[in-house]
DNA sequence: GTCAAACTACGAGGACTCTCGTACAATGAG
DNA sequence: CTCATTGTACGAGAGTCCTCGTAGTTTGAC
C-alpha cells in the first residue's frame, strides 16, 4: 500500500517506566546479543542490523534485535532499507546506575580471560 | 550407606574461572532467584534453604538454589539437615568486578520503583 | 519498471525452563 | 528406634527460547 499511515512501519519500544531488570538481564545472557550490545556501545551510535556478522542466519538475528528491543536495550527506527540500532544509555542508566557498564567491562575482561588460550 | 565416602553428599561448584558471565546474568534474571540473592545480600553469610519464603514448592526451591551454585553465583555446603547459602562474592567481583552491586542495586530501585503504586 | 539489498513473517523443530506432585534419603532430637 | 525436619530424585506438563528455511515486503538505485 502507498498510504503509508502513521504506525505502518513503527516499532513498539517499552516505555521507560516499562523496562523490567529480569527482562534486560534475561537480554543480556545470550551470547549473541551481549556482543551486539558490545559493539552498539563501542560504536556510540547507530549501527544498521547489516553492520553485525553473527553466526547465526537473518532470521535469527531479527530475533534477537526483536529482544533487545523489547526488553528495552535498543531502540530501533527504519532508515531506508537498513534498521538502526542504538543503545538506550540515557533510559537504562535512569533505571539501573551502572549496570550496564558493568555488564560492558564484564563482558569484554571475560573476553580477553578467554582469549588467553 | 553408613560409609560416608569422600563427595557422597558433597556438591559440585564451578572453579572460579569457569564461571560464565552469561550463565551469572540468565541466573539472575529469574524473579525467585533474583529475590534470593537479594536475601543473601542483606544477610551478608550463610542462609539455609529453608530461611526463603518463596512462592513455588520445595521441589522448585531445589531447582532454583541449583541453578545459582550451578552458574557460580552461590556456594553450598550441608549442616546437618540444612543446605547453606552463600554469595561468592569474593569470586564474582575478581570477575565481574561491580557486576553484583550494581544488580543488587537496580534491584532494589526497581522494588521502590514498583511499590509505589 | 526492474533489480538488488535489507529485513520480516510464518511455521516448525529441538532444546531448555519453570513448575509441580509423589516418593525417597539424610540428619538430629526425643 | 522413632519421628519430624530438610532437602533430593524422578517424571511429567506447559511454556518459552533459539534456530532455521522459505517466501514475502519495503526501500532505494538504475
Amino acid at each position: 500500500m502507498t498510504t503509508a499511515a502513521l504506525g505502518s512501519r513503527t516499532l513498539a519500544h517499552p516505555a521507560r517506566d516499562a523496562v523490567r531488570l529480569e527482562a534486560v538481564l534475561h537480554a543480556l545472557s545470550d551470547p549473541v546479543r551481549l556482543s551486539v550490545v558490545l559493539d552498539l556501545a563501542a560504536a556510540d551510535g547507530e549501527l544498521p542490523c547489516s553492520y553485525f556478522d553473527l553466526p547465526v542466519t537473518k532470521s535469527t538475528t531479527t530475533h534477537h534485535f526483536r529482544v533487545l528491543r523489547e526488553s528495552g536495550v535498543v531502540q530501533q527506527a527504519y532508515r531506508g532499507t537498513a534498521k538502526m540500532n542504538a543503545l538506550r544509555r540515557a533510559d537504562l542508566d535512569a533505571l539501573f546506575p551502572g549496570l550496564l557498564d558493568s555488564v560492558l567491562g564484564a563482558a569484554r575482561l571475560q573476553a580477553d580471560r578467554l582469549e588467553h588460550v
